[in-house]
DNA sequence: CTGAAAGCGCTTACAG
DNA sequence: CTGAAAGCGCTTACAG
């Protein structure tokens, strides 16, 4: 900066002030610097700002295990919403326990980020880490700040499959303390009468005490009259589903099977897999925005002394689900035409 | 740090000396300042410590697509091992196209960061970028700093198959302008002796022409004797898994079937998935250590004058892919008998 | 073994 | 509209 005022004759505040766009500088001069800027080019010296402002303009992303195959997702996500808001993005992994996520936080912190957006291991709760902290996970975990309506979301795929006839379900769930995973089940739960007959099954319980290759025991289930099976990800739905096909169980003329997510490999699997989808970007954008606002605001909060409330934003907090029906869901068999055994029963 | 010192009546610079370890203070005087420095919750300030020593202790990781479904392993395993260095990792996604990949690029760079990692799109080249580059793609990339021998990977899970009795290929790629895939596809091919027969297609070619949707053509193949299909995407290996079992067409009985990756659901499906496993953590470790090594001797280089020679680490910049035999592949079917018709056919 | 001093690159009152 | 000056928090020669 300084050789750009040495070489202009000006002084490096002036050229701070141009190249900030602060004002309080004739156009010609801003047009002057501007152009030796970038004659010479210039970048500016983050470390400088940062140690001057205080302010390092790098947001911390907190994520939870690595398996989440949800991640390329959510980290694009911020990234962009973040970029956009001209702050970068520290990454940390939690990986798995919440030692390790208490960690990471610090490590971060100690980067100086300027604020966390965290993606919560199973409800933890996150306590005051000394900056502002964006929490994503389900609106009815508390101190929640946005996500997606996974209520709302449950809601959709199980009315989907009740107004396809379906009257017995299988629901499936990973992890029993998962506030987002009890939340989509609870939503699922939410669309059906009474005439509905459902039972749950969680496949960390059942591993557990069966072993990781536990069969499902799908076969059972079916036997009993179930039609359609819908889990909280689209990964044990691919797992339910190529478990079925193995078994000569056709999808979805037998069974319907829908998943959550839409991940990847959902829209190019035969049948493609119907599932819920979620607006990560949108969830980023309103994350970001409601830290990059409360970042803003601690900062005007110590020079004018006012002690500004934040802004209430429960409206705002759940992004709505977006039900994509795809070709794993149909009619549900007729109830009195006996179950189609597989060939392989 | 200033607390620190006036605390106990010593020095901004001592406090600083005993706390980096750098010698040159008693050692009850270390301990004193140590305990001070937790008893006020001293955390030291990067901005500061990085505009002295011109240092961010930041290093930036570009990605390709986000479509990528290895993305959560790399980030984590280069998270994990630059924070085990002491440093911490800014994303950048390249959103497809290199455009915004240079633009992520100075981006990272505006940052301060040390150093990058790029994963680069489809081969391209990266120009100096003024600061020190390990790029991870192939060995057969110009430029390469590390990463899995994934020609030694298709050869591979090649003789795996070849090993089975199978004598007729179908190869699936995704994009032909992808290094790593022409690498994988090459080490396949490097395996077949000359009585194999192979044919190869490219998906992004086939649904350029015929619409996303397009079927694989399977049947066809396998009517033309066909008995096992080897794809360089797990994702790829998934399509046609359930592709083949919705014709009702046995894998392995029929038909065997291979992928590459090892991706998070590889191992739940029915079949799972035989695939080849990448080693990422030590990717990570070498392409991370590479990029400190750089570092360092950029650093010491200045001083003393002395240029030194990049270590020449061609030894070490290819990792071992490991196979994993899993359900997906199985002896060929006799090449006398008819290839038996799956019912849908 | 310890301290005084300079300086990394920026921004922001303050004066002119 | 422009400039001189101070200071953010650290580290590193250099003196003592």
């Amino acid at each position: 900066m300084s050789m750009i005022a040495d070489a202009l004759g000006v002084s490096s505040a002036t050229v701070s002030n141009a190249l900030s766009g602060k004002g309080r500088v004739s156009v010609d001069l801003v047009d002057k610097i501007r152009k030796k800027a970038d004659e010479l080019g210039y970048v500016p010296s983050n470390a400088g700002r940062a140690l001057r402002t205080g302010r390092s303009n790098v947001l911390g992303l907190v994520l939870p295990d690595i398996s989440n195959p949800l991640f390329p997702q959510i980290a694009q996500a911020m990234e962009t919403a973040a970029s956009n808001a001209g702050y970068g993005v520290l990454i940390a992994d939690s990986r798995g326990n919440v030692t390790t996520q208490t960690q990471a936080i610090s490590r971060l912190i100690e980067r100086g980020v300027d604020g966390l957006v965290v993606i919560p291991r199973r409800g933890t709760r996150i306590g005051d880490v000394g900056c502002p902290v964006a929490m994503v996970d389900t609106p009815s975990t508390p101190g929640n700040t946005v996500s997606a309506d996974h209520w709302e979301g449950g809601a959709k795929v199980a009315r989907h499959l009740v107004d396809l006839g379906h009257k017995n379900f299988l629901l499936i769930g990973h992890d029993p303390a998962s506030n987002v995973q009890n939340d989509r089940i609870g939503g699922m739960k939410s669309a059906f009468g009474r005439n509905i007959r459902h039972t749950t099954i969680w496949l960390e319980t059942l591993m557990r005490e069966r072993g990781e290759q536990a069969s499902l025991g799908l076969i059972d289930h079916l036997q009993n009259g179930v039609t359609a099976i819908a889990a909280v990800s689209d990964l044990h739905a691919l797992r339910v589903l190529t478990e079925l096909q193995t078994a000569g169980i056709k999808v979805p003329q037998q069974v319907s099977v829908t998943g959550f997510d839409d991940l990847i490999f959902s829209p190019v699997v035969t049948p493609s897999l119907t599932t819920v989808h979620m607006d990560m970007a949108r969830i980023a954008e309103l994350a970001i925005a409601a830290l990059v606002c409360e970042i803003e605001q601690a900062k005007s909060t110590a020079p004018t002394g006012k002690t500004l409330k934040r802004t209430v934003t429960a409206d705002i907090s759940k992004v709505s689900m977006e039900l994509m029906v795809r070709a794993s869901s149909g009619p549900a068999v007729s109830p009195d035409a006996p179950f189609p055994t597989g060939e392989t029963l």
